[in-house]
RNA sequence: GGUCCAUUCGUCUAUCGGUUAGGACGAGAGAUUUUCAUUCUCUAAAGAGCAGUUCGACUCUGCUAUGGACUACCA
């Protein structure tokens, strides 16, 4: 009988749960975990220690759009935090240096507005920051994890290396393999010290002990488990130019800089093990940066990461200026001098691979210290979409008043053999900046806003150009040009002639009422006339700009050649 | 091959267990227009697949698929 009453209320109650219960369970899903309170003060913790963060590019040529991303995230973090920012140079491969790399490096983010505290030509008393002028430091360091074991010294040859690769599939230096080598391990002691002092060449290896599970705590990732055994035994010192590797000079330098935390490229993320056990065996995992690896910039379209390559092919720069290559003489392409602005450049880079959780894309430079937040970066790399980089310049093109364009536009008809105030281009700009461009694509002619002041140029030739020949085949020409439109236009001209205030006001207080009484539309006839084809801006403004002498003359012309 | 990371409209992304899955670029349509535009309005467009956990999964877990990175005496 209970049981009975007890199975009757058992459907009751499911209904109950699962159309009521949501809302019991949406009021204590709005409760902050104690988890969520804990996350919120160890954030507060990380910050109470002044931020130090650096960008260390290698000078082997111009710096790719990606990097500047990365240095603008790391400068973006430093700057919300009040911490600073250092520019290192990591100069360790003496082969691949490239003359003018660094200086490069530096205009590029003059350009951009990305500053720097300590560095390379900034000063700091971290310094030096050219890696190349830290030499001694590094060895110091090296000879300190050969005394206590955690590393070795090797003598086999790069041709031996590549021979046992050869021979051996999928070959790797570490513990499974290092007892078969050439190094102080297997050769003991004084057989290493003895080949060292016949100056026999070798390197320094680091010691990896396998099986064991390596921690990164990743800001933007969480935590990245690897297990050490697939590490391999890492050259820490060449024994080619003798410097040491990316790896040691980086964790020693970070250190020695106090970096706090390390924003970089995803492509680091599988070495970042080694570089925790590196810290760990110099004694350092107390004062170890936070890491954070940022997803990467992608191809367009197709596959891969996004190379030079792309841009040559597709035409937009990936390099933030013009770079002359001083081996081959190449020129690759630049943000600054194909007219983008550095606002713009900077804010769509910022928002690849992040953004501010909101709605807001136009951001200023303060805007983006201010809500920057490496937690809300994405994990997954970014097809650099280099169309809304269109779209981007347009709108910080069209902040700028008629005034800020004219001096690109001047040199621009410059470069035309055409010269012109700046006064007379921005009213141009003026009449010009909202029209659309056509272009061409892999799928054929597109039609896109204004988004460079080069775009003007193709658009505005009849402003001083006059028209010297009529396409009576083009549609607009033939469907406004009629057998009577000549002696129309004769009127009309006729009608200007009388005109002394040829402003736009001026030529409204006459026309108007002309067309009122006559009934006669002489607008497009009239674009005919001085333009030669259906564009332009509106027929005042234009007539207003080459004034009532050139306008004249153009009729005159128009009229005897279409008769 | 191995290891790691990732997967929401064509693209960049929002959502941090309960939404009609939102915005922007790009695309399309309409209105406006003294040409072409601008502008305005609107439309189409997405949770890789399969299991599992749960009253409930785009969100958590596993597997598969796909993509990416790394695998140098380069950084």
């Amino acid at each position: 009988m209970f049981l009975a009453r007890f199975y009757g209320f058992f459907p009751f109650l499911l209904y109950f749960l699962s159309h009521f219960s949501r809302f019991l369970f949406a009021l204590f899903a709005k409760i902050p975990t104690f988890a969520q309170f804990y996350t919120l003060y160890m954030i507060e913790m990380d910050t109470q220690q002044k931020v130090r963060v650096r960008f260390a590019p290698s000078p082997t040529g111009p710096l790719h759009i990606g990097g500047v991303r990365t240095a603008l995230y790391n400068y973006l973090f430093a700057r919300q935090h009040g911490g600073e920012f250092i520019f290192r140079i990591e100069d360790t491969d003496s082969t691949r240096f490239v003359p003018g790399a660094e200086e490069y490096i530096l205009e590029s983010f003059r350009w951009l507005g990305i500053d720097f505290d300590e560095g390379v030509s900034f000063g700091g008393n971290h310094g030096p920051y050219r890696q190349s002028e830290r030499k001694e430091i590094y060895k110091e360091y090296v000879k300190q994890l050969l005394d206590n074991g955690r590393a070795y010294i090797a003598f086999d040859t790069p041709e031996e290396l590549t021979a046992k690769r050869e021979a051996v599939e999928n070959f790797q230096y570490d513990a499974s393999t290092r007892m078969q080598m050439r190094n102080s391990l297997t050769l003991g002691e004084e057989e290493s010290e003895r080949l060292i002092a016949e100056g026999a060449p070798y390197v320094v290896r680091f010691l990896i002990e396998p099986g064991e599970d390596v921690h990164v705590d990743d800001i933007i990732r969480g935590d990245v488990v690897i297990n050490s055994s697939i590490l391999d035994d890492k050259v820490l010192w060449k024994s080619a130019d003798q410097l040491p590797t990316y790896h040691l000079a980086n964790i020693v330098d970070d250190h020695l800089m106090e970096v706090t935390h390390v924003i970089r490229g995803e492509e680091w993320l599988p070495s970042a093990p080694l570089h925790v056990l590196l810290y760990r065996a110099f004694g350092w995992q107390d004062t170890m940066p936070r890491f954070a690896h940022l997803p990467l910039l992608l191809k367009p379209d197709g596959k891969g990461k996004l190379s030079k390559r792309d841009g040559d092919r597709l035409g937009f720069p990936v390099f933030p200026l013009e770079w002359h290559d001083p081996k081959s003489g190449e020129i690759s392409s630049g943000y600054r001098e194909k007219g983008y602005l550095p606002e713009a450049v900077i804010n769509f880079l910022a928002l690849l691979g992040w953004n501010p959780g909101d709605d807001q894309e136009i951001m200023t430079m303060d805007e983006l210290i201010e809500k920057f937040n490496l937690e809300k970066c994405s994990k997954n790399g970014a097809r650099f979409d280099y169309i809304k980089g269109f779209w981007f310049n347009r709108e910080y093109l069209m902040k700028l008043t008629d005034e800020e364009w004219a001096p690109a536009f001047v040199k621009l008809l410059k470069e035309q053999g055409i010269d012109c105030t700046e006064a007379r281009a921005a009213e141009v700009v003026g009449m010009m900046k909202s029209k659309v461009i056509e272009y061409d694509t892999k799928d054929g002619p597109r039609k896109r806003n204004i988004s460079f002041v080069s775009d003007l140029w193709p658009l505005c030739r009849f402003f001083f150009v006059a028209p010297t020949e009529f396409n009576t085949e083009d549609k607009f020409v033939r469907k406004n040009w009629k057998p009577e439109t000549a002696n129309e236009m004769q009127q009309f001209r006729d009608l200007l002639a009388t005109i002394d205030d040829f402003s736009v006001e001026g030529q409204k207080a006459v026309i108007d009422p002309w067309v009122e009484q006559t009934g006669i539309k002489p607008w497009n006839a009239w674009r005919v006339c001085l333009v030669g084809e259906g564009q332009g801006p509106d027929m005042f403004g234009l007539a207003a700009f080459l004034g009532k002498e050139e306008v004249l003359r153009r009729m005159d012309f128009a009229i005897k050649a279409l008769g």
